[in-house]
DNA sequence: ATCCAGGTATGCA
DNA sequence: TGCATACCTGGA
């Protein structure tokens, strides 16, 4: 009864650093941002007013925004300046040259891929921490983003911890080591419960299981990630691309899978020969192009 | 009310 | 290997 709702200065609301512009500096535009943020990459960043967005991965929080030429600013709780602008730019990948690694796509014989490049520039691969990348993942099959992002914060808010004010972290394997299956249905995360479950006893019993996945070279990292219940092909992929930079890697769901048939083979039998398919016709920066493709064809 | 959604595991040819 | 089917849940 003490604590003004709307204080800004309480412990309830954490106060904001002043923005700054991301160093290596990383340029979008507002499509490619939102596309980025919220396309099926990550899961936990919502739109807080028009072209400012608010998001959250460990135990960081930030918000972001473009600056007047359209490079990213990040501003933080206060509490957490030091960890945020240390995390922020490998969590956006700013070391890497985005614009330098397309021009090694095959584009010029490709319209739709040229189109793809133009119409969603500055759209990245991010890069998120390994073992959040494989949970938010194994919520997500048969599931729209929007219910995706649903599940990820029940799970934050029902089993995971606090960071400052409002905003909880995703609970680490760690913890949900000792959380009952039925704890996480009441996430809403369904069938999947069981799979996030199994995998957490597993990686209870082999701590440096994800450790290892995550530095070694793409093919071993995929077999060892398939080995985890709940984890097939897609998803493997998925958790190699955006939560271990593996960029040749080529995820294919429903909508890549169509995509490639329409565009490339009309006789596409399967799911495996599309990512087939993918890596070998995009090269070594495969999971890249399938970003601005996915960008391009959905809906 | 059905149907289906950025899949996976399982059982059977 | 290749295909069909069930599986939680919530929104259209």
């Amino acid at each position: 009864m003490f604590i003004s709702m709307i204080d800004p200065q309480s412990s309830i609301w954490p106060r904001w650093t002043k923005w700054k512009r991301l160093h290596p500096a990383v340029q979008f535009t507002h499509v490619s941002l939102a596309e980025t943020l919220d396309g099926g990459q990550a899961f936990r960043w919502h739109e807080e007013k028009d072209g400012q967005w608010i998001g959250l991965w460990a135990q960081n929080v930030a918000r972001i925004r473009l600056d007047y030429s359209n490079h990213l600013e990040w501003s933080c709780p206060e509490s957490l300046s030091k960890k945020v602008s240390l995390a922020i730019p490998s969590y956006f990948a700013a070391q890497i040259d985005f614009d330098g690694l397309i021009s090694n796509l095959p584009y010029q014989r490709d319209p739709a891929l040229s189109k793809a490049l133009k119409d969603w520039k500055g759209l990245r691969v991010i890069r998120q921490p390994f073992s959040e990348t494989l949970l938010t993942f194994l919520c997500s099959s048969n599931k729209r983003i929007i219910q995706i992002k649903q599940i990820c914060e029940l799970l934050a808010r029902r089993l995971g911890t606090n960071i400052v004010g409002n905003f909880y972290a995703l609970p680490t394997w760690k913890e949900l080591g000792q959380v009952p299956e039925r704890e996480l249905r009441y996430c809403k995360a369904g069938y999947r419960a069981r799979f996030i479950h199994e995998t957490a006893c597993f990686l209870r019993e082999n701590p440096k299981y994800l450790k290892r996945i995550e530095i070694l070279p793409y093919d071993e990292g995929r077999k060892l990630l398939r080995q985890l219940p709940g984890v097939g092909e897609k998803i493997a992929d998925c958790v190699l691309l955006f939560g271990a930079g593996k960029l040749e890697s080529f995820p294919v769901d429903t909508w890549i899978l169509k995509t490639i048939a329409n565009l490339y083979k009309s006789n596409l039998r399967s799911p495996k020969e599309a990512a087939l398919f993918g890596r070998q016709y995009f090269g070594k920066y495969a999971g890249v192009a399938q970003q601005y493709l996915f960008a391009s064809n959905r809906r």
